[in-house]
Parts: structure tokens; sequence; C-alpha cells
DNA sequence: CAGCGCTACCACACCCC
DNA sequence: GGTGTGGTAGCG
């Protein structure tokens, strides 16, 4: 494989000079990309905060992913591209009805994609994950696929205890990456309508609902297992603690007796209302040098969390994350969607579907309870989130100050609410109490603003008792055009409609336009950013993005021919 | 020219018995 | 010896 790249290398090379010696004409001949379809993101980046900086400039449906591209010390670049886009080039067949040009950057694609990550953004909704691994030479009697069923079955229990939702095995997508060395798995969950606030609450719930088995690894000897089990912890203790505190702590407090701390106590409590512990003994394994750890790897609940996707490697090894002999997900069929493309899209961990019942799960260690007083978000029994001072749409909030600053009162918000199946954003407002319906502001009521999401408008309404006797509202007054979030909504249409232009049943003789196209400009163009100093390089790639429409786009024309010199410049990277 | 976000670990200072 | 801090190698 490597060898043929060098090869192709090679080719490239020579064309390139020859594009040198004899360069393009620069007659415009306009794209063929029709307006209708999905424009084409493909940009790159050295830096993750640049990555994240486009996609919040972008007004599709754009995510993050990181490429591996140096054997050795893991360097990484950072790809912002869409899903539908991703598995186009991702997917392992070839598309027919591609020219020779367009197939040399579908091979260059496909190739850097061998070793690719999900970025999994911090304060992103996200699914709940876990990875597992173990040494099968240090656990020769470890039985991976019973311990991925207990796992499953245990993790089913607490979502239903703690949050009552239903789930079971056939909804967990089990992927494999073992080797003969190293049992490896990952478990992605496809709860119904229901997701986490961001993967810090997934490893909190992680790390909450595994605590029992942190104390049987932090006993030093093997056979107190028993005995330390016998404490009356409550299944899923109040408090999860970060697994280097609670090793310390749990074992000072058996040292002293167990009564004196906050988390003793609580514990106590919890534990009389609750069964004994769960047998949790089939986490425990043992690592290459003797020591004791657990089957779930509790390091991937990190801010912008790199995971590996179905399909990868990681560089410099061969196996990929493939469906797992016991996976027992199976996705939707769906007409436009291929299956393969269904679990590829079931793999990502921060693609989570919206709807009008969405619910969001939170779980916030102890110290995490404390500043959120302050800064208040929460989750009520419905799902819904409330809170004080901002709301978690900064634009919006902006918005409702704008409205309630006038005249030179200075409103502000006092307390926010969010209805999950309204899309309905109520801001009580203080300080600032014009009603419309008195025509007057209120003496001692404070007023509401009230934002439709759903129908991108605004109304008033007040706590005023009149008022509210008379359910009084508003007028509604259209949201301004930047602040509206339908497009979010839209775009989920949108995505449909992009996959089922690059679905595999489309006609095989028309490639999806836009996608290479385009693509072929932002492969260049190793995004410099706002990099002024570097015009001189971004003239060159006007040139080469001006040569690529001659070339590239004719596919229809045929008389296309790559713009070597910047695929030359890429592969050398 | 160019990854990121941690945790475990170590060295050291400071404190108290 | 216990505890807190600050810097860093190295893991995921």
């Amino acid at each position: 494989m490597e060898r043929k790249w060098e090869a192709k290398l090679k080719q490239i090379e020579e064309r390139a000079s020859r594009y040198e010696r004899k360069p393009l004409s620069s007659v415009y001949r306009p794209r063929l990309s029709k307006p209708e379809e999905p424009p084409s993101i493909w940009k790159l980046f050295h830096r993750q905060t640049q990555a994240f900086n486009f996609v919040k400039s972008c007004k599709e449906d754009v995510h993050v992913f990181a490429l591996e591209y140096k054997v050795g010390d893991g360097q990484r670049i950072y790809l912002v591209t869409t899903y539908a886009q991703l598995w186009f080039y991702y997917k392992s067949r070839m598309p027919s009805g591609l020219h020779l040009a367009q197939i040399i950057i579908y091979l260059w694609k496909q190739k850097n994609l061998l070793h690719c990550y999900e970025v999994i953004p911090e304060n992103a909704v996200c699914k709940l994950y876990f990875d597992l691994e173990f040494n099968k030479l240090a656990n020769p009697e470890a039985d991976g696929k019973k311990m991925v069923a207990l796992l499953i079955e245990h993790v089913c229990k607490a979502l239903q205890e703690l949050y009552r939702v239903n789930c079971s095995a056939e909804d967990v997508f089990n992927l494999d990456s073992s080797t003969d060395e190293k049992f490896s798995r990952h478990l992605i969950f496809q709860l119904h309508d229901v997701a986490f606030k961001d993967n810090v609450h997934v490893g909190n719930f992680v790390r909450k609902i595994l605590q029992p088995a942190f104390h049987l690894i932090a006993s030093e000897d093997d056979d107190s297992i028993s005995e330390s089990m016998g404490h009356g912890f409550s299944h899923f203790p109040e408090t999860p603690v970060k697994q280097g505190i609670s090793f310390s702590k749990m074992s000072s407090d058996r040292d002293r007796g167990e009564s004196q701390t906050q988390n003793s106590k609580e514990r106590g409590r919890l534990g009389s209302a609750e069964q004994s512990s769960p047998d949790l003994s089939f986490l425990v394994v043992k690592n290459n040098t003797g020591e004791k750890h657990l089957f779930v790897d509790l390091g991937v609940y990190t801010r912008n969390r790199n995971f590996r996707l179905y399909k990868s490697s990681k560089i410099g090894k061969q196996v990929a994350l493939e469906i797992a002999e016991d996976n027992r997900f199976f996705p939707k069929q769906s007409k436009t969607i291929s299956e393969e493309n269904q679990y590829f899209l079931s793999s990502l961990v921060s693609n989570v579907r919206f709807s009008d019942t969405l619910r969001i799960l939170t779980c916030d260690t102890s110290q995490n309870k404390q500043k959120r007083v302050e800064y208040s978000h929460s989750t009520n029994t419905k799902g819904n989130i409330e809170g004080f001072h901002c709301s978690p749409y900064p634009e919006i909030d902006q918005f409702v100050l704008s409205l309630v600053n006038k005249n030179g009162i200075k409103g502000g918000i006092r307390h926010w609410s969010y209805f999950f199946p309204e899309e309905l954003l109520v801001y009580d407002i203080c300080k600032y109490r014009w009603c419309e319906n008195i025509g007057r502001a209120h003496k001692s009521n404070n007023i509401m603003i009230l934002v439709d999401l759903k129908n991108e408008v605004w109304y008033q309404k007040c706590h005023d008792p009149v008022c509210k006797a008379e359910n009084f509202k508003s007028d509604c007054f259209p949201l301004p055009a930047e602040i509206s979030l339908l497009f979010l909504f839209k775009e989920e249409e949108e995505f449909t409609a992009a996959e089922t232009m690059n679905s595999d049943t489309k006609s095989p003789h028309k490639p999806p336009s836009g996608l290479l196209s385009e693509g072929a400009i932002s492969d260049a163009d190793w995004d410099n950013g706002l990099d002024e100093t570097d015009f001189v390089e971004a003239a060159e790639d006007a040139e080469l993005a001006a040569a690529a429409e001659h070339g590239l786009l004719g596919y229809c024309s045929g008389e296309g021919e790559i713009p070597d010199e910047l695929i030359v410049q890429v592969l050398q990277e």
C-alpha cells in the first residue's frame, strides 16, 4: 500500500512539473455545482481551536475530526466537514463514474481517513459511550464478551434507577478492535430521545455507577475483595468522585473506621435504603505489570476527547473498529441511507438527533453542584432545563437583554427555563417592567419574555395577577434572523437530503458534484486561518483554485486534469 | 513551524507533633 | 510524616 502511494506520488510530481512548464490558461468557467446542492466543506487545520472557530462561523452542520498523520508521536491535524461528506470519502467502496483526477483526490482523502477520530466537543450534547480494554495475556481467564454483557446490564439498570431511562443490549452499538494481545471494545449507547449534556457528565455518570468497583482495585491484597464489599455502599452513591481521589479517600475512610466524612455519612444513609452493592468484581482486570485496573477506561471523558471512528485504526496498527460478533444493535432500515452509513452515523458519539422530546441528562460531581447554585442550570424531572442569569443560548440572552435595556432602564435576566416539547425559552426579567397590556411599567410585578424557537418569534407576558387572570400575551414579534435557531432544524433536513444524494442507491453515473469539486480546492487550503502574513501562499492557492475549476470540475466536459502541485504539496505535509 | 487535555508522579516547601 | 504546590513526562 505504502509503495503504491509512493509510485502515485511520483506520478503526480511529474505531472506537476509539466504544469509548471505549460501553465493552465486562466479562462473563467463557472463551477458546475448547482446552487440547491449542499455546499462542499472540507477544511484542514493544524490547530483544534482554529477548526472549532471555523465550525462556529459555518452555517452548515459541520463537525471536527482529528486525523493521525505521522507514525510515532501521534501528531494530528483537524478536518472540518459534514458527516455526509466524510462518509462519502470514508466508505471503502469506490464510487463509479469518477474521472482520473477525481479518483486521485478520492484516494488521497480516503488514505488520510484511515486513522480518523471524532472530536467530541466540550459542552456538546452526546451519547453515553464506553472504551473497554484488557490485556488478554495478563487475564487468561477473563471472558470479554461476558464482561461486556454484564457491564451493559449494570449500565441499563443504572439508567433506569437514576433517570428512568429504559434500554437494553439492543440499544448498544458494540464495536470491536481486539488483537491477539488485547481485548478492546467501544460501546455507544443509542438511547431513544435521551442524551447527556456533554461527555464530562457522561464521565461523572460512569464513575458514579462504577464506584462499587473502585473499592475492589483500591485494596492491595487480592483476598480483601469480599470483605470490602460488605460496607453497605449504595448502588449509585450520591457523590461521584474522581477515580484518583476516590482511592485515597476510600482507603483512608476505611482506615479511620469510616465515619467522619460527609461522603461516608451519605453512603451510610443511602446504603441503608438500598440493597447491598452489585457485584462488579467482573470489571477488575490486571495490566501487564500485574496491577489491578478497571475493564472500563475512565480516561475518555475529557474535553474535546478524540474517539476513534468506526472502521478506523490507530496509526501504525492494522486493527480497525468493526462491528463486534456479539453486537445486538441494528439500525432502522432506510431507503435513502445505506446500512453501513447508518452504522457509521450511530457510532458517532456527538451525533445526537434533535427531537421535540429529547431529554438531556446531567450528572454533576459534588464540587460542581456547589458551583451550580451560582451559575445554575438544572434539569427538572421532565427533562426541561432552567437556570439563572444566562441560558445555554448566549445569542438569545443578548437579544432578550437588548429588549429590556431601553430608555435608560437596565433590565436583566433573573431566571430562565427551557421547555423541550415546546422549544420555548421563558425569561423572567428583573428591573424592567414595561407591560404591553397596560402600556406602562408595572409597579410591583415583573414581566417575562418568551422566546418561541419553533415559530421563531418572541412575546411578552407578566406576573401581574390582573394580566395573568386575562391570560395576557403580547403580539408575537419575529426573532432577528441571526439568532433564529430554526436553521438548526432545517439543517437536519438538509443533512437528510444530502444523505439521499450521496447514498449508494444514487445513480452510479453521477458523482456527487459539489463534494469533489470544492473539496479539491479546500484540500490545498490548509486553512491559514487569519494569518495575513501568508498572502503569498494565499495567492498561490487562488491560482490553484482557479486551476481546479478548469480541471477538476470538468467531469462532464471530460478535459479535466488535476491541479497536481496542490496535491503533491498536501501529500508531502 | 504546527495536537490536546489531562493525570500521575516527583521535588520541594511548609507545618505540626 | 503529613499536606499543599508547582512543574512535567507521558498516557489516552
